[in-house]
RNA sequence: CAGGGCAGCCGGAUAGCUGCGUGAAUUGGUUUCUUUUUUUAUAAAAAGGGGCUGUUCAUGAGGAAAGUCCGGGCUUCAUGGAAACAGGACACCGGAUAACGUCCGGCUGGAGUAAUCCAAGGGAAAGUGCCGCAGAAAAUUACCGCCGGACGGUUUGGGUAUCCGGUAAGGUUGAAAAGGCGAGGUAAGAGCUCACCGCGGGGUCAGCAAUGCCCCCGGCAUAGGUAAACCCUGUUCGAAGCAAGGCCAAGUAGGGAGGACUUUUUUAUAAAAGUUACAGGAGGCGUUUCCAACUCCGCUCCAGAGGUAGGCCGCGUUGAGCAGGACAGCGAUGUUCUGCAAAGAUGAAUAGCUAUACAUCCGCCCCGUUUUCAAAUUUUUGAGGCGGGAUCACGGAGGACAGAACCCGGCUUAUAGGCUGCCUGAUUU
RNA sequence: UGCUUCAUCGUCUAAUGGUAGGACAGCGGACUCUGACUCCGUUAAUCUUGGUUCGAAUCCAGGUGAAGCAG
């Protein structure tokens, strides 16, 4: 079994577009946000999306294939657990090289991991900042 | 033959590494449920089943899987049965089929030298409507004409004006003007008469029939077109669709019982009514090293209904199945015998990557032609364009259309390239 | 996946089978010292391919594209 399981609802990919960190490459589109599930399983979970837009049936599901295939090979290594991830198929998925597909892919999650670091130790900072004026602010009126 | 037509078939191959779905097997591992036994209990053991996972074996996308255009199975709804009306679909004739708007054979008309191909191809003497502009007139027509007669003026006659009548040959318009063309005939004309052609009716023969051949008659007032205008005639059709439908079923809301609290009545027991809630606070459980963030609980128990989230069935070895042989038939097809049979996903499997050879294409090579350009120069060279040959070597490019979604029979549309058979035409022998 | 509907200038819309009209926008000109307003002129379309018809935006058939409903 790899390290992650597959998203599969509507309900997620919906999320994922709404409030999801969002990297673009030439190739491909790769969406994370942390997973609401409290499972006690630490695993990611992929979805796949390849519109209309892209092609016939048959592209699309060679799109998929492809897009599976490369994260088969370097998901796991560079993926957050209990995160979910969307990977969107773009127009050139289906012709692009195989190895410029994974070197995208690899790019994407490492700066959607490092976005997504930068912003927790933001917001872990500005709650520090708050408690130390609620603290500081509090023996004021006393 | 680098002409054409028809029918049928294939539609990528091999190897390596890494993977996916389904089914079967497995005293493999792990987890969970049920039952039984032991125990005060926690718990342990045995049997059976399910989930996840490992191993082995088997198997896994088309001719169109597509469009969703027809027909059927299947399911639900409605319905005692049948018929009629409305509405839809179809329409030369005969046959095939479960059925069809499909297929086969024939007819008629059209295209082609031919093989062959194409056609929604019933009815306009049941009725209604429409036919712009142009034109006299677009449907019981009469403007210009042609002809005869009457009367007036002048008067030999002819011509002209008006009125009455005959006529549909000629003119103009248009997509279309009341059969065509020629001859006779006539005051002028006219199927008024005749020949040929067209049309309609009847008869003989051939054919199941559509229809065809021949003969006779009519004399076209049966009188234009349009029915993919309404309509008429005949045949036929209940509606919706697997997200159909069936089963299991969290949670939430609601019901009952008890407990707790509040209010009222009562000396009290007790009875009645209401609340058990939003927000806030404190706390606990889970994911997390922590923080942050999020979720759930927040008095207990019981019963049944509904059927949401989710799951299972429907769903694949049986279906108008595929392959081959025999017989019947021109054929579609039918009868019969033998053999072969496992795709079943559901954010959706059936693959990803690499290498090799091969079909094919281009260049390289040769020949002809063109003058577009450049150089020398007045016909040479080089580059380019077009056509043909050669396919040995070398270099490069390189796999068409396209992905099952309940299942079948068709239709339509997309499709690189290859193979096989038959027919026809031209040329040569 | 199934079902349903639609397609007309760049945009919004008209058109009993008979010359595709209007508004806004664009372009050119006039008015003005200049701009706006106003006026005049002009460009521009029946999604596509066939068929029926004398003649199709319209009627019929195939294709393409877009939108909606069911969950």
């Amino acid at each position: 079994m790899p390290g992650y399981t597959v998203l599969k609802k509507r309900g997620d990919f919906v999320r994922l577009t709404r409030c999801g960190d969002t990297v673009s490459t030439k190739t491909l589109v790769v969406q994370a946000i942390r997973s609401n599930l409290p499972k006690r399983s630490r695993k990611a979970r992929v979805g796949y999306t390849t519109t209309k837009k892209i092609g016939k049936a048959h592209i699309r599901n060679r799109c998929r294939r492809r897009l599976r295939a490369a994260a088969a090979l370097w998901f796991r290594k560079y993926s957050m657990p209990n995160f979910d991830y969307a990977i969107i198929a773009r127009y050139n998925t289906a012709e692009a090289d195989f190895e410029e597909l994974c070197k995208d892919l690899v790019y994407a999650l490492k700066k959607i991991r490092r976005k997504i670091r930068l912003e927790d130790k933001i917001r872990f900072e500005e709650r520090k900042h708050e408690k130390e004026n609620a603290e500081n602010a509090v023996p004021v009126p006393d």
